[in-house]
DNA sequence: TCCAAAACTTTACGCGCGTAAAGAAATATG
DNA sequence: CATATTTCTTTACGCGCGTAAAGTTTTGGA
């Protein structure tokens, strides 16, 4: 960094003695030059602080280098905490990460997808909103642009899928509340915001009946991503009327369950495995927050850590395949059973 | 829709019947072109969809329409929302924001920046780490493109720094506290991650002896941005010792009363200002999942709405300006008391 | 109606880089 | 050491658009 600036490709070439071609495939990938040219090169790079104009390059380049990253809700702690551990996938591959987020409305993604489109990237990945998705439009999207779903599905859109194995780790946690007291019932919103919520019910229900209980829907009013305050809402009915057939529920997801551990505080329902509880609650995905609800909140933590590596993974392979896949290869991964003392 | 695609700007000029210079004018501002041509634009391109390719336009405009937004943590879900927010703001103003998290790392935040300069973004809107942030590199950045920082102050760094009135919120619910109840004492970390935690240390001081009590300090130990762990932590010790010289807290932030209010429940204390309740907790942000911890949480809200506009607004205003101000205007909005059930 | 100002068209160049082609130089192979 | 192969340099063009300059048309006011 000690040289003069350099204002373009063509200066660095003079200064570093490369021919300006040669500087381009270097740029474009560091591997594609002879070692000791690489070498010459990041020993210019140390003395001329350059670096390529990204409007030109990505002008000329017919893909570039960025990676769309589109979640549901940003404000939403687990898919924030996702997203960025997806986006340190991309950077560790050279990539780079576009993070955006769909506050809720199918409206935005498509949005946010178009908005993508103008900036050429070299492939998305897409965690849709589910249900209230328009379809069409991400199907379309996803025949122009390489893109892998994770988190929700939406079927035979896009070169991949990878996700949690709801059908696992929804069993997991109904076997073990069987196993310590009395079977769940199923608390979950009427019309579910997440397409996740659909596989979780028919989980719920299939491990109730292999177990030889009959499922128990309880199921919520209310629209949108408010899951707290749905669970709240709701739960203070639940919790009023007292008509439950079971002391336990199991929560469609950690934030409904947040909701309704509210509820059942200020309502004075003593909640917990404890000695003198009379409910149990349980949640899905181990939000972040599920560590401090009183009680703490018993749950099945999703391998965000795996989706993400994942996905990134698969997608990249699709990038470097360019062509699309043959067959749309689906990767689910196991829950595992975080114990508090909520249920 | 109906016709052919579009490659670029000189085949939309021989469709629409209007000069490629005229449609370059239209297209970096619709409203410098005379209203009729400007209809019989926006009528071809209804027919034709065609948008200037983002990489040429950014190559050769000398500012770009992108904004930076960076925020200290995208998976505290108070920043999400205000990120969030900001957002909208630039959009409508006809601007593309560019929004980047820092994860709590210094280094990052550096990088985000370092990331940001490569697109020569018209301006950026910095929520820094604050005491933990690299000074020397932000205000080098400071100097090269236009910044406001909103949310936490660096002094004398940027153009001009949006916040809340840390003094006027912790005074009210200092105010309200003692009004209601003993006078509190103050939770929070000896060395802060955020620098408006000194800002409310020394507001908690003199609002205490504007009203003739003596300030009290509980200062945990700890590190980074997992507050409701170390308010978890301490607030264990606090609650175990038993030996508050007062049954009312005051914590620094919503995050730490979180975790403090999980470790009174987990210690059997009962929190609130219902009858028998042996401690009283209030925090400071009405964080999205306030409402919901157990009991509810008493908190001063931040106007994170008035917030993001003012800060978007006033960077615009820089950026229109085109030459850095003479002056560096501080706007802090005052908070408001939510009464809750905590305190 | 006339005329100056405003808005437009035509023409042309430049931005910084990707990339193709042909020849020169450096390596690898026997 | 001679030759084949790889990698480099030189040269040249194109990407899509911003923008300046000069000439032409449109507009609006008196």
């Amino acid at each position: 960094m000690t040289g003069p600036k350099i204002r373009n490709m063509e200066e660095f070439a003079s200064v570093s003695g490369i021919s300006r071609p040669t500087l381009s495939k270097f740029f474009n990938d560091p591997n594609s030059v002879r070692a000791s040219t690489r070498t010459r090169i990041e020993a210019a790079l140390e003395q001329y602080d350059y670096q390529p104009n990204l409007y030109a390059v990505n002008q000329n380049r017919r893909l570039t280098k960025n990676i769309g990253v589109v979640v549901p809700y940003l404000a939403d702690p687990f898919f924030a905490k996702i997203a960025r551990t997806i986006e340190e996938q991309i950077i560790d591959t050279g990539y780079r990460p576009v993070l955006l987020g769909s506050h809720g409305s199918p409206e935005m993604e498509i949005a946010n997808l178009e908005n993508l489109r103008s900036i050429k990237p070299a492939g998305v990945l897409l965690a849709p909103l589910g249900r209230a998705s328009d379809h069409a439009k991400i199907e379309t999207f996803c025949r122009d642009v390489p893109t892998v779903m994770f988190d929700a599905n939406i079927d035979m859109i896009g070169e991949a899928f990878v996700g949690s194995n709801n059908e696992q780790s929804i069993g997991l946690i109904v076997d073990y509340l069987c196993r310590t007291g009395e079977p769940p019932c199923f608390f979950e919103m009427k019309s579910p915001t997440n397409p996740n919520a659909f596989k979780r019910r028919s989980a719920y229900i299939s491990a109730m009946e292999k177990l030889g209980h009959s499922p128990n829907l309880i199921q919520t009013e209310g629209e949108g991503w408010e899951f707290e305050e749905i669970g709240f809402r709701e739960g203070m009915r639940v919790v009023r009327d007292r008509n439950l057939p079971t002391n336990t529920i199991l929560c469609s997801n950690d934030r409904l369950a947040i909701g309704l551990l509210s509820a059942a505080f200020e309502a004075g329902l003593r909640v917990g495995i404890e000695e003198g509880c009379e409910l149990r609650v349980a949640g899905h995905d181990d939000h972040p927050f599920s560590r401090y609800t009183c009680p703490s909140l018993t749950t099945v933590s999703q391998n965000y850590e795996a989706i993400a590596r994942k996905s990134a993974a698969v997608l990249l392979e699709c990038i470097e395949a360019e062509e699309a896949a043959d067959s749309r290869q689906e990767t689910l991964f196991d829950g595992r059973l975080i114990m508090r003392s909520s249920a």
